[in-house]
DNA sequence: CGGTATCCGCAAAGATACTG
DNA sequence: CAGTATCTTTGCGGATACCG
C-alpha cells in the first residue's frame, strides 16, 4: 500500500494527460455532462426541469455533475430575481462556446440513430438542437422575421436574420408567425415525410397564415431520411 | 450504421433518447472512446502502441472499447498484408468525420489545462494534434511544402498547400525542410516562449536549413499562454 | 508480441427514500 | 421543489494468467 497521500479526499479521476483534448474530456467527458450542456442550451433551466429533460439521471448524480460543471467554469448557479427566488443553472461563456461543438456531434451521431433501442424519450429541446444543427446556412431571409413555435413541451422563439437562425425556450415578444405542432410532425415535415399543406389540412399543425409554416421550413435542411 | 447486432446478454447503456447529440454520446461517451479516435487520427496503429498512447487504460478496457468503436463502425479492424502480418485499427471514413470535432474540442479544452495535476503524460502525437487545431487559416504558403518533422516519440510529415495542413504519422518520401526538437522545445516555440533562433543556437532543435523552423513555425497560431 | 479472459478492489452511476 | 442520504449495481483500472 503506497503511503497514503492525506489530501482531502481522491482526486477527481483525470486522464492527466498534456492535451486539448484529453483536457476537454476531463471537463465534459463524464456521463450526462454534456447532455447537461445541451439541456441549457436554450436558456436558464431550474434543478428540475432538467431532471425532466435527462430521463434515467439521478438527482445525485445530477447534483455532483452540476457541481463539477460550475467548478469547471461551464455552468453558473444563479438565485432568480425578486417574486420566484428560485435557483436556475445557466451556461457561462465558456459553456455557450461548447455549442456548435455539440451540433456538430449532433449531426455527427444522427446517422447512428438506426442502432437505438426501441423505446426512446423525446423531448421538445432536443428537437429544435436539432434543428440548430441543420439549420441551412445557405438559406437567407430577407428582412428579419420571428416565428412563435408552439411544441409538445412549450413554446420556442425563432428568430431569422440574413443566414442566421436562433432559437430561444419561451415565446417571443411579438411574432410575425405563429406555428403550433406535435414534436413528431414537425420532425416529418423537417425530413420530407409529410407536407405542410397536408399537416394544416389534417389539422396535425395550427398556423397563423399560410406563409407561416413554409417560410420556417426552409430555414433547415435535415438530412433524408432511409425508407425503414 | 450496419444492421443492427440483436446479440444476447445484456443491451449496452443507451441514452435512449431521439437526439443526435445523445446518440453520438452513445456512441463515442465513454470513457477513452475519443481517445481512442484522437490517436489514430494521424494513421492505423497496432494494439500495442495504442496501449502506449493511452497511459492509464486497462487492455481489456482497449479491447471491449475497440470492439464496441467496430461494431459502430468508427474504426476498422485490418490484417496488414505481406510480411508483417500485423493487424492495425484505422478510422473509417464515418471515423474521420470526428476529427474535426476533435480538434474543436482540443481548442476548448486547452483553456481548461490551467487545473490539470502537476504530473502529465506527453506524447508527440498529442502535440502533433494540437498543431493541427490550432492551425493559422490565414496563413497560406505560396508553394506546396513538406517537412519533416522529427519528435520525441518519431518522425511526422507536415505538409503545407495553400491554406490547408496535413500531418501524418511517419517520414515523408521526399521533404523540403527537416525539423528534429524534442516535443517540449517545440511546444516553446509555438507558443511564443522560445524563438527558432535560440532553439538552433542552443541546440534544441537540429533543422535542414534557416528557413524550416520559422516556415513550419508559421503555419500555426497557438493561443498566448498566461504566465504561470 | 498481440491480444483475450478472469478476478479483485474501488469509484461512479442508478434507484429510491428522505429532508429543509 | 431542490436537493441529500443510503444502498445497490455497474464500470473501470490493475494484475495476472492464458493462447495464437
Amino acid at each position: 500500500m503506497p503511503p497514503s497521500t492525506a489530501s482531502p479526499g481522491p482526486a477527481p479521476r483525470s486522464y492527466a494527460q498534456l492535451c486539448g483534448i484529453a483536457t476537454a474530456l476531463d471537463v465534459i467527458g463524464d456521463r450526462w455532462a454534456l447532455l447537461i450542456v445541451r439541456e441549457l442550451m436554450f436558456g436558464p433551466l431550474r434543478f428540475g426541469d432538467m431532471v425532466e429533460g435527462l430521463p434515467g439521471i439521478g438527482t445525485n448524480t445530477l447534483t455532483v455533475r452540476l457541481k463539477q460543471l460550475e467548478s469547471a467554469e461551464v455552468v453558473r448557479r444563479r438565485l432568480l430575481p425578486a417574486p420566484d427566488r428560485a435557483t436556475v443553472y445557466e451556461l457561462t461563456a465558456y459553456g455557450h462556446e461548447l455549442e456548435p461543438i455539440l451540433m456538430a456531434l449532433g449531426r455527427w451521431g444522427t446517422r447512428s440513430m438506426g442502432r437505438l433501442p426501441v423505446e426512446l424519450a423525446s423531448r421538445s429541446r432536443w428537437l429544435v438542437a436539432g434543428m440548430l444543427a441543420f439549420h441551412d446556412a445557405e438559406h437567407r431571409v430577407a428582412t428579419p422575421t420571428t416565428w412563435e413555435l408552439r411544441l409538445t413541451d412549450g413554446p420556442f422563439t425563432v428568430r431569422a436574420e440574413g443566414a442566421d437562425v436562433s432559437i430561444a425556450a419561451g415565446p417571443p415578444d411579438r411574432a410575425d408567425h405563429r406555428v403550433t405542432v406535435e414534436d413528431g410532425d414537425l420532425h416529418l415535415m423537417l425530413t420530407g415525410r409529410l407536407t405542410p399543406a397536408d399537416a394544416v389540412a389534417t389539422g396535425a399543425s395550427a398556423v397563423s397564415d399560410d406563409d407561416a409554416l413554409p417560410g420556417l421550413l426552409t430555414l433547415f435542411a435535415f438530412p433524408a431520411v432511409p425508407a425503414a
